[in-house]
DNA sequence: CGTAGTATTGAAACGGATCAATATCTGTGG
DNA sequence: CCACAGATATTGATCCGTTTCAATACTACG
């Protein structure tokens, strides 16, 4: 397990010239969409208080049920945060990327495991330090209350997403959310894939079997091309909307 | 629609002399489980902020795009909170009791609408107001960041529920969220249902007809008896338990 | 270059959705 | 206080999609 810590405060990379950043819609409207939430000098005072982690793929950052005294934030990367049932089932709860927060905690202890997918870069910030930097300065902690806000809605979001009774719709809002999240780096039709089908399957609630009858069906269809287990392209964008919308 | 709105200042009830509480698992760990977060300090100074309101069963406190001015602390009384889907569907993505928080909003807009079950009192903030109450006083920021970590373990809790693949289990796990929201009124046994077995249905993501099936398997094997709509008891709290854990 | 995790495909069984018909409750106005 | 209407609940029959089980193929990584 590679893990390579380091104090972001020594100047040595690019990252650390720009240290963490959230995303987030704001509480109230301004005029514009979503936007940086962190301001340069917020993302300066974090980026002296946290420390900068690079993590390799399948790397577990944390247990759940562990002392929970970090929260972090990623800088690059996706990563999943799940549970393991008595079961033996898994429920992956959220994937998480670049500028995500991730470490909420319940009554001192971890509540999900986080594991990541892809190598990871990530900003670890001690709770204690971080309480305290909220007690002087209120707007820093107004951030994280939006950020934290922002997380609920995608939970609501995977609620609904998991309340659709097929499983083709279930894995477009998937792709879907997947195709926003580098709508910037990558074209609107290319989605990249991160993780693999047991992990959606784990995410939408369906078997494995299933996602993967779910995709072929709709390759078969000309909706979307799958190139090879992690890029997929949405070929046919008003059928696949279609399919989204269809709640 | 019965709405008696009055401003909180005017000592006029024995409502106002508690003022709002929220409800809360704080954020690091300390010796005893969850407790009251709000100081008396904090109480009051919130409810010199607050307007009562007054609502009748069945009224909708605001609806989903509505522009978000309020957040609301619920004083007593059972609220649903719930988005309409495209199709005619209804999504029920929480139920809400006393001392719990709504009105969280996403760029100036609510997302879900509220509708109360029961008669309810509420606590009525305004986000300007509150916002800049912040300012001013970070532990009551830190508290709302705390009761915001709540509801979003909650909705990740929805998830593992709806991620079920049985109704009884689903319905089981429903009965245990009821059974101990209000387990220091009631006997340890008895369960309050505010709701009706349609909400039942929306919130766990199952037809009705599943619900009333699931409920009837429940009684049949002597595990749930159920009293009328609205009162159930748990007879076999081990074969109970067995279901709900049984993920 | 092998091995363990990951993916694919088929066949069968189960469970919930849906449709339909009827029953019961709740609140309202006569 | 009762009757009525609309919402809520119950029960049965059928259909459909997903789960499960099983057997095999792939592929990434050490």
């Amino acid at each position: 397990m590679i893990d390579t810590t380091k104090r972001s405060g020594g100047g040595a990379a690019a990252l650390t010239r720009r240290g963490p950043s959230l995303r987030a819609v704001p509480f109230v409207a301004r005029g514009s969409e979503a936007v940086e939430l962190l301001s340069e000098a917020h993302r300066q005072e974090l980026a002296r208080h946290a420390t900068v982690r690079v993590l390799a793929a399948r790397t577990i950052v944390y247990r759940a049920g562990a002392p929970a005294d970090s929260v972090f934030i990623v800088g690059e990367g996706a990563l999943k945060s799940y549970r393991d049932l008595p079961s033996g089932r898994r429920r992956i709860a959220l994937f998480l990327f670049a500028r995500d927060l991730f470490g909420l905690a319940e009554a001192g202890r971890y509540i999900n495991t986080v594991q990541t997918i892809t190598p990871v870069r990530a900003y670890q910030l001690d709770v204690e330090a971080l309480t305290q930097l909220f007690q002087r300065d209120s707007a820093l902690e107004l951030q994280f209350l939006c950020k934290t806000f922002h997380v609920l809605r995608e939970a609501q979001h995977h609620n609904i997403i998991v309340g659709r009774h097929d499983a083709v719709g279930r894995l477009a809002m998937l792709l879907r959310l997947l195709q926003k999240q580098n709508a910037a780096t990558r074209g609107q039709a290319d989605v990249a894939i991160p993780m693999t089908k047991s992990d959606i399957a784990n995410y939408l609630g369906l078997s494995l079997e299933a996602v993967v009858r779910a995709s072929r069906r709709l390759s078969r269809e000309g909706i979307v091309e799958f190139v090879g287990r992690h890029q997929a392209r949405i070929v046919d964008r008003h059928r696949f909307e279609a399919l989204v919308t269809n709640l």
